[in-house]
DNA sequence: TTGCTTAAATGAGCATGCTCATTTATGATT
DNA sequence: AATCATAAATGAGCATGCTCATTTAAGCAA
């Protein structure tokens, strides 16, 4: 892994600590790089719950210990994947609503797109989707990926909610609509969704959007204005 | 325990093994009332995470490996407790539902008891949506408690689906809703906000009521017949 | 280069949920 | 009562997530 590590040229510094830091800042920043990638190899093969922490350790080259300076716990290594590959598409997604378009459409492409995601690794995601729930204790003892997942998730509530109002102005939401409430509704519908919709032996994407669906249509009837 | 157990005594089987099956019927019964007092004490006073089955099992007054003939596991323990407590609870709140009545109303207090119930230990209850949540693997892995407990939250949810089809009949929710999906929707709500409201420090059962009848009211005004 | 300070890595070890080969109790048979 | 078959109980032991005292490496000053 460092190839101008022998002694002899060692003795120079400025050598090795190039640009972006020193050695430290870069060994850090490369392990980090390869226990993200053994750990998503081992949660692939394995799945969450049989792959171990020895195993994804040993796989990137690393001490057992070592890998608990990186993550505090299994939960986070998992979060630290699924943020990285997450984000963007969320970004992604998040973008193209708008106040203009039909509320339930829009919220299938929104959710369509997650579970587009989702349905990559349907075992892993159900073990996602657990922990998710587990959301334990009251913010003290979860990582700093998991609490990154949570504040990523509380802001997309919060962009519907925001395009709920936006809609509201633009008469196409019912005026009297609590829009944090309903944005908490349909996230609701949407969490208790996947979440069966990955307890099945083998999920199927269309399957799981037309489950979606149905409900998501009733919430949204709720918030047509009158007349509608 | 058992005050007869010298064994000048023990010649005639007959003499022990009264009433209600011989003597390992007997001992297994008195065992498992051991275990259910054992843990549920200890999983009150140490929480369900805190608590080790080696010290329920010594409160119990048994090896470690006989509570694991009594239960698959830990989690079956805790379903065992609440199953228990919860099921006449639920039986009793769902017998007072009627077609003639409010839709929100009966919800209200549906949930509400539950609610009530969980607010009783919300540490514990706490631990146990949790548990909820996972409902890991497709039944395969689950205890017989466990899978009590799911079995008789379905028969709720289908209770809730037969209310509303009957208020459909008496014209008091519209014709065209698919009430086994209004079901899915409204108990989604329930237990999203259920999730949160336990994800509290010290969550307060005015509150937590007070932030599902938001929702909830808005699912059910999707529900109402056109011109309500 | 030589010390020295501090950050980082290490791996033995702990706690605990659960298993399983062995031992013990129970009930039936003679 | 003696013998046997089977159900049940036992506790040593395993696997694994995580900790922590100890060791090693990195940066820096002289």
């Amino acid at each position: 892994m460092n190839d101008a590590g022998n002694a002899a040229l060692e003795t120079d510094p400025a050598a090795d600590a190039t640009a972006e830091g020193g050695r430290r800042a870069r060994n850090k920043a490369e392990r980090r790089r390869r226990i993200k990638a053994a750990a998503r190899a081992v949660f692939a093969e394995k799945g969450f719950d049989a792959a171990t922490t020895r195993e994804i350790a040993a796989r990137a080259g690393i001490a057992n210990g070592t890998l608990f300076l990186y993550a505090p716990d299994k939960v986070d290594l998992l979060m630290m994947i699924v943020n990285d590959e997450l984000d963007p598409l969320t970004q992604a997604s998040l973008a193209v609503l708008s106040a203009d378009r039909p509320l339930l459409a829009q919220l299938m492409e929104f959710f369509g797109d997650r579970y587009e995601y989702w349905a990559r690794d349907p075992r892993l995601s159900r073990s996602l989707v657990r922990e998710t729930f587990n959301h334990d204790a009251f913010g003290d003892k979860a990582g700093p990926e998991t609490r990154r997942f949570h504040t990523h998730r509380a802001r997309s509530k919060a962009r519907i909610a925001a395009i709920l109002r936006a809609m509201q102005a633009a008469g196409n939401v019912r005026a009297d609509a609590d829009t944090d409430q309903a944005a908490r509704l349909l996230w609701a519908v949407y969490l208790a969704e996947v979440h069966e919709w990955l307890n099945q032996p083998a999920p199927v994407l269309k399957d799981g959007l037309a489950r979606l669906e149905a409900p998501l249509r009733l919430a949204v009837s709720g918030l047509q204005p009158a007349g509608g």
